[in-house]
DNA sequence: AATGAATGAGGGTTCATTCAT
DNA sequence: AATGAATGAACCCTCATTCAT
């Protein structure tokens, strides 16, 4: 008995995901407004009903899109964080850099829905949560990257002028611009070439961070 | 007779610049799916129908809206660009950081417009379209930048080291993630300071621009 | 310009009673929860969004039916209280008490109707609104009433030890039990002759009231 | 093997009746149209799909429910009827008008569900049933007092003018129509008393039946 | 040119019912 | 016998759009 409610729990949270990916490949394709429910039933191959028997409503699922979205993030930039070695401080911001570039480039056809999740800080009913849950991964993501540049003032590699928390966001920030602009230009000829474009942002902050000789 | 045919141009003008500004409130406030035709002829002070004499429909509205943006957006990166006193290298990018900050914080309330751009232009039917002034507009931009940069690398003042043309789109983007975490912290008490963050970050860039000695 | 207002402010009011009057028929003939708002439309000859733009919803629209039927009932009441000539009070209950048989015999077809706003004040929305409206309803016809027998016990018709107050809703009460116990007859073969049920009743009634001698 | 047998038909029995009265609580409170099959299972304390096998669909068992509370009214009237001792024609028609003001006192929260079945026997698929049935209480009812009167007249109590046949009805009908002013004035200020009403409506029906001196 | 009444396609949601376990 | 996950028909309602005035 035990095994078969843990089965039906194992199973249903199986649906619940069958669901919410199905949403998420739909949401990011023709965008929340225009996708129907019955759509997103269709693509998770189930009935139309049974969608409501996993979420409350149409906005609900949305919201746990964006809680799969946020949770996949604050996994990915954790995993890298551990993968740190006792490098230079520049080193590990490399490391870092690239982590991050790694998981934007195996999820370009996703990247409309986090246009769609910005948008929806604007406007949806789970507004707040949402404004806040971008600001708690944002702090997140932006902590490791102060703990790495303190570490390299300490060492002597970092200049102590540096206002890193006034900083960091930008830092931080750089990473969905590319993924923005890696977004506008795809399809399109003169192709944007989003690790160039990366690495070269990564080497010009080590070199603005680093101690003046 | 020429006067009053001009006059109807004239206020023909004015007409679609009122139903324009309305679209824009509106979108910015309860985002452009949640608002509707009628929402915006009533904003605007007009009839429901009369909308339609001067846009095709719905998505139109919302597409001349982007190009009011865009246009807006543009204007403000030349006439920025004309501003740029002969200074140093450095001078210019602070000059223009700051001219860009300027028109960031003078438009708060309709940030949440852009994020519906952004978002719109995964699955607008202008999609390509919106997608093609969006690169554009980063390129004006990023030019105006390429050329100071490029201007510092001749006077001896920046490292000709330095990928511009790869690093430049990055520099660009951060001003629109400035705004963006500006937002997200909007409402909340842990106050984001977009000033600080944007000045920090110009000098860490000078730092990483300037010819090491 | 003003007959031009007049007139439309004309037609919408028709248009309500058209929806109004589309929604009585079919809440009479299949009830409130299986009779659809494109159902009520299409009875009225309207489209059915068309609807929308006189009631804000089903529910509104069932009030609003509610509220035609308890105008017209309180219309009834009036009528037939003015049309009391100065006779004795027995006479003056009989010719009430046809007056109201005579609307009860003319709305068969609307019986039901009444039956639905019964149930609805259980369970409606409006539930407090309705049941104020059938209490005022039943006062008021009840007054007319206690008006008769009072004046009839000044003339020394009536016996002054009757409890008027609390004899009359009794008495109001019958007629729509009359009306409700000919509905359950109806379609069958053993008729209910709601004419003399109602004549042979208030022969009873006035007997009771008489003065003994 | 019997008594197992036994003891399922009785547990049957008792399940089927657990349904009954959970839906007829929940019929009364929310109406039947509001009430989901969902939440009458709930309510009974067991699963959703069991409900169906023991009743077809939610119709059959709305029509249990009022199969349930017609043999009720029967039971109360024949109790009340058996009870009657050898008294005069006018105290046997108080003492039956007292016991069914003791049934309708006992059952207020009820009440609405009354008002249910009488809209639906205007809609439902069993509305002739249902017609039939409240046509057949209505009757049974009725003779008791039809006998208790006619044994009066034959005692000398009572008129022999009067039309019993036709005046019976109204009579009866008395009690559904003061448990319905009762229920519209539930929950207001100006309270509405039943007791009163009843027995100052019964001096009155007795004063009308009395022979004439 | 300006209007707003009318429309109906479209979509979110509910819920009675089924059926595999 | 008992269950509850799954289903899809049905329905309320919104709203972009049209068109007669």
């Amino acid at each position: 008995m035990g095994r078969k409610n843990k089965n039906m729990a194992f199973n249903q949270e199986k649906k619940k995901d069958q669901i919410i990916f199905a949403a998420m490949i739909l949401f990011a394709k023709k965008g929340f407004a225009k996708t129907s429910m019955a759509d997103i039933a269709k693509e998770a191959g189930i009935g139309k009903g049974t969608t409501y028997e996993y979420f409350k409503g149409k906005d609900q699922l949305f919201f746990a899109t964006f809680q799969w979205f946020v949770d996949h993030c604050e996994k990915a930039a954790t995993l890298s964080f551990t993968e740190l070695a006792p490098k230079s401080g520049a080193e590990k911001i490399r490391v870092f850099s690239q982590s991050i570039l790694n998981s934007l480039k195996g999820s370009e056809e996703f990247y409309p829905l986090v246009l769609e999740f910005w948008a929806a800080t604007a406007s949806s009913r789970y507004r707040d949560k949402m404004k806040k849950a971008f600001k708690d991964l944002y702090k997140r993501i932006g902590d490791v990257f102060v703990a790495i540049i303190n570490e390299g003032i300490e060492n002597n590699e970092f200049d102590p002028e540096i206002d890193i928390d006034s900083v960091v966001p930008a830092i931080v920030g750089v990473w969905d611009t590319i993924g923005l602009q890696a977004w506008f230009h795809d399809g399109s000829n003169d192709e944007f070439n989003m690790e160039k474009t990366m690495l070269s942002f990564t080497d010009l902050i080590i070199r603005g961070l680093l101690k003046k000789q």
